[in-house]
DNA sequence: CTTTTTATAGACCAGTGAGTCTATACAATC
DNA sequence: GATTGTATAGACTCACTGGTCTATAAAAAG
């Protein structure tokens, strides 16, 4: 079908203008209007695609969570170990393309309203769930069950508050700081590990050979 | 002055139906109007003491701060070691006043604005810069300095996340998850330190008799 | 080649929200 | 007691925003 070629085409474009607004304008700031000038089109027309302007938004939030989903996958399939695989989900979410202050800014945006629509309460509860789910599927090869459970939210939650700094104010943390962290959280966790430490070089080195720059 | 008494006594009161407000409604859903009916006023009484929306939220936030700022402090003078400074920053922060989703929310709120506006920018970083204050100056008497700096960050940083989670759904993180998440981290970054548990236990009862229930 | 569907835009509408203007009650000061 | 300043509210304005209605061009279908 080509009608349904143009609208893939569209609502990507239009979503991924919506986040960028977002990152620059804030929630407050981004109107339809915005998003479809800087898209190039009328508002009309993207209304057209979406219906309404929650609609856009949530799409928006899918189309800033894609990217990152893409990055772990793509870490995830050349991972051999367990400890590989939870580095995969650590260092594809502080990649120099998506780490970044404007990056957080849209997801800052978004993460406030989550409360108030059950919509994107959704969205992101099943983002929690698949970090959660990725952590898990390593961890527990490596320690309890009980345990593992408590450390993937220990990394999980500090993943988020890396981020929300990030997001806060332009100077704050960047990717050294933020990976600087991680691993005295993960150094904290699992002192003398040489396997894990490995697994980090390994994915690090894979990641920058996908990513350059 | 009796005209400054009547000011400040408006100003809190308005703050903290802005605070309300915010934690209720979102962002979006506050607006001067609403704010006013919750205080029971006109729309126009409140203008006139902030003179404009933004003055009022900036004030709702220094307003959400005061009070964990207070309950910091409480703490912070009757510890008498430096572990004991740490914990009260930690207990502090996952107070059972504090520590809800709807103040979770209302402080999510604000922060999705910080980027977009140089004055809550001010203060949130005040907030931090006096967080990691109290946080080194103890750490700094346990630690080399350049170590106490790193793990005053993670705290904060996972302090911050923890909020983050608490205010995006909720059944998501209550106070126990939350400071079991905080004791996970201490216990990695300091372990076998009986005078850190020591700490713990005397400022967590301090804590609950200062603030029972 | 006509008819129907889809894509796009322009004009418009209704609602809302921030902020102002005007007015009144009230307190303080002289 | 007159005057000045403060607190408060009601009516109003102006800008803007989400969303709809109407129109046209383009494409698909027949």
């Amino acid at each position: 079908m080509k009608r349904n070629k143009l609208w893939r085409l569209r609502t990507e474009e239009y979503s991924k203008a919506a986040f960028e607004t977002l990152s620059e304008e804030g929630l407050s700031g981004t109107t339809v209007e915005k998003v479809a000038k800087r898209a190039g089109v009328s508002k009309t027309n993207v209304l057209h695609y979406f219906g309404n302007k929650a609609r856009l938004l949530e799409m928006a939030l899918r189309y800033g969570n894609a990217d990152l989903a893409r990055e772990v996958s793509a870490l995830l399939i050349r991972s051999n170990t367990p400890w590989e695989r939870v580095y995969s989900v650590i260092e594809a979410n502080f990649s120099r393309q998506f780490f970044t202050p404007k990056i957080a800014h849209a997801w800052l945006s978004l993460l406030a309203e989550i409360p108030y629509n059950p919509s994107y309460q959704r969205i992101q509860t099943a983002i929690h769930q698949r970090m959660r789910s990725n952590l898990m599927h390593a961890l527990e090869q490596l320690a309890e069950r009980e345990r593992a459970e408590e450390v993937a939210l220990a990394i999980s939650v500090m993943i988020d508050g890396l981020w929300l700094r990030c997001g806060l104010h332009e100077g704050g943390i960047g990717r050294d700081t933020a990976l600087q962290q991680m691993e005295l959280l993960m150094e904290s966790l699992f002192p003398n590990s040489p396997e894990r430490l490995a697994a980090k070089a390994r994915i690090d080195e894979i990641q920058s050979i996908l990513n350059p720059g």
